[in-house]
DNA sequence: GTTTTAAATAATAATCATTCTCATTTACAT
DNA sequence: ATGTAAATGAGAATGATTATTATTTAAAAC
């Protein structure tokens, strides 16, 4: 896991740079964002900033997640059905495992798909410019648990 | 491409076997289907059995769609913005080339991901079940296109 | 410290692919 | 031909996400 401190300060670097304010609602994101383990859905943001901002609507959270993304500091995994989730600590693709059980998302150390990347840049003359690439099954505590 | 009428027959035979009735709609989903190049969507398949089957309801597709896919004769690539999209011709996991201006989606030839299965599996303990691997990029013709 | 003002927020309505509901129709066994 | 459970057609419901708009606020100017 990145350094959680570091993370935010480039949040805040990029929110700084590109000339945006510092809400409190978006420097508390960052902290959300930037320590986030689990890939954490939008509604589970949400829920861990209503302790110290009451009064944050969901709405905000969609718009400066997304906004979070447009920086590169922020990584969407969208899905069909159900919520998306987000990686504010490694933004940059990656494989991911993801139980069909307990919806766990979990980053297997694994070589890259760089070869694969241009040998399909190659074969099919597409300019490549991202990937995902996910693994789907039953983690091991869905599997010993009993039905 | 996989011979169109091998995977009719293969997509009939799963309908008697599983005792389900053989509906005028079934039998020309199961054409249109067997038939798919380009991973249409449900409003392209929807479209094309228009002609011969002007009453057919919206629903319907989606109903035996996802029938064909319980019987893994459909692959479905789940999108989770815009429309997803279905292959009946080679309905088991394998890479997709995807461009984001056209929506164009390609199936390329590149070694599986076998190997990197049985490690990811090793590593997380997960039991593997299905993977989905999609590279992201610019196709040839819309690279060339002007503006 | 006030004032100003464009940007951000909160609340809620709109969107849209997909799923559900249910009255009507149909495949197919008898 | 008839009976019946399954399938269909039409349209309503769902639910995550996006858009709208009146109100609030960050931060620059004074």
């Amino acid at each position: 896991m990145a350094d959680s401190n570091e993370r935010y300060e480039s949040m805040v670097r990029k929110l700084k740079e590109h000339g945006y304010k510092l809400t409190h609602q978006r420097l508390a994101l960052a902290r959300v964002l930037s320590a986030s383990e689990g890939h954490p859905d939008v509604e589970t943001i949400f829920l861990r900033l209503q302790d110290s901002f009451p009064t944050m609507s969901l709405a905000t959270v969609y718009r400066n997640v997304m906004l979070f993304k447009s920086f590169g500091e922020v990584l969407e995994l969208g899905f069909p059905n159900g919520r998306n989730r987000f990686d504010g600590n490694k933004p940059f693709p990656h494989p991911h495992v993801i139980c069909i059980r307990c919806q766990k998302i979990i980053d297997p150390d694994v070589g890259s798909l760089k070869d694969m990347t241009e040998e399909v840049a190659d074969i099919t003359g597409f300019v490549i410019l991202t990937h995902r690439l996910d693994f789907f099954g039953i983690c091991s505590d869905c599997m010993t648990e009993k039905v």
